[in-house]
DNA sequence: ATTATAATTTAGACAAAGCTAAAAATATGT
DNA sequence: ACATATTTTTAGCTTTGTCTAAATTATAAT
């Protein structure tokens, strides 16, 4: 009997469900149910089943029937390299091909299913290894490690401390259009000036400019934990 | 009643096909074979024949029962387009990403079918516009149009006369991989000494360095028609 | 504890893209 | 022209990944 050292071939939709399945544990971890999967897939539940059997067979996670699934030693793996892969094409995207953040995640969807190793360990140098994408998601590196840097969410910033803008946690096309609209990019330095108990929303200084943020806002803009 | 000017989704399968049955038709124009189709594809005579039906309902290509099938203008156009994509990813490969040219042919057919327009013409822009591949084998630009060299095959040169590398008939990686070990590249002049009437190999001089090429070699290096 | 509700799984169907084996049409040889 | 050979198509089956509808299990409420 082997122990399967072959890395078998993998569907772009077995692949589509590990990094789903990965981004959820990472939400909320524990055990992620059928529901919270055909959610984040836009599938139906039953379908989700057929696909988990499928992948539980093939060792990249542990289903045990009504009981929900989580992710094996080897699911990590793999859904640490398709991140990989998907966020280096994010950053190909917006570095060389004069793509704006909020036009990169269909294509890069796409992207991340070429199969070639060599390819991404080229493009990993071609880009000077890149620590995050353009989202400011952290890239792991070719052994899956994630660097993680401390950080908060704008809207938990005391008043009158700042924090440098590192990341969003929606990154929704209608999310970073808006950034770009208010002139919001990762490095700038936010200053909270004010809270208004009546909506949460905060009053913040960036770069001299002042503006006021709704709560949907500050909760979505990941900054630095160390504030100046 | 519309024209269809949205364009259709296509399945890669039904991409791979229309690019095979172009080629095919390069080969040899005029009407192509469902064997001739299958042979190329590797794949069942009844396999094309579903095929086929199918981008013939979709107005790809023009086929009559046991007739046969050759392209549409709109197949053309498509396949070219498709054309497009794998060759300026082949030349990103082997210019940014440090590929050899008999590394990037398989990668080229996973590439070829991102869809996203914008993706391929920033691309060529990156690449500077680039006429030819790493094979020699012309690029169609944004418009499908494809600059044609006058040219022809080295087994056809007469004595005495000589000619610049250009391309390749036969891109497999084995041969490839014949002409960097004997240092045989694109863009060198070849001069031909000697041809021997037996086995119809002939000998050239490259740069100063003469040696002997069988019939199959010369036969499939492309060089420039008009010799100095 | 029993019942109602919600979550999950099963069964059966469908489309895409392939296959094999058999049938039909075309082409070829004498 | 007719029989044979070749090419092409059809019919029916397989797999992947989806779906709907029905059945089953788990959870929550009284």
């Amino acid at each position: 009997m082997y122990f399967c050292s072959i890395e078998k071939f993998m569907t772009q939709s077995e692949e589509n469900y590990l990094k789903a399945i990965y981004h959820l544990g990472r939400k909320n971890p524990g055990v992620i149910s059928t529901n919270a999967i055909a959610e984040e897939m836009q599938t139906k539940p039953s379908s989700v089943t057929d696909m988990v059997k499928r992948l539980s067979e093939k060792g990249f996670l542990n289903y045990k029937k009504y009981q929900g699934v989580n992710l094996s030693e080897r699911g990590i793996r793999k859904a640490l390299m398709i991140i990989r892969k998907h966020r280096l094409w994010e950053t190909f995207l917006v570095e060389k091909m004069n793509f704006s953040w909020d036009e990169v995640h269909e294509i890069a969807e796409q992207l991340e299913h070429i199969q070639s190793e060599k390819l991404i360990d080229e493009l990993d140098r071609f880009l000077a290894y890149p620590k995050v994408d353009p989202h400011g998601d952290p890239i792991p590196d070719k052994n899956g490690e994630v660097q993680s840097r401390k950080s908060k969410l704008l809207s938990n910033l005391e008043i009158n401390t700042s924090g440098v803008c590192i990341g969003v946690r929606d990154s929704s096309a209608s999310f970073l259009r808006y950034l770009d609209k208010n002139q919001i990019a990762l490095g700038d330095r936010i200053q909270v000036m004010e809270k208004e108990d009546f909506d949460d929303s905060i009053r913040v200084q960036i770069g001299g400019r002042k503006l006021s943020l709704s709560h949907t806002i500050a909760s979505n803009l990941i900054v630095t934990q160390e504030s100046e």
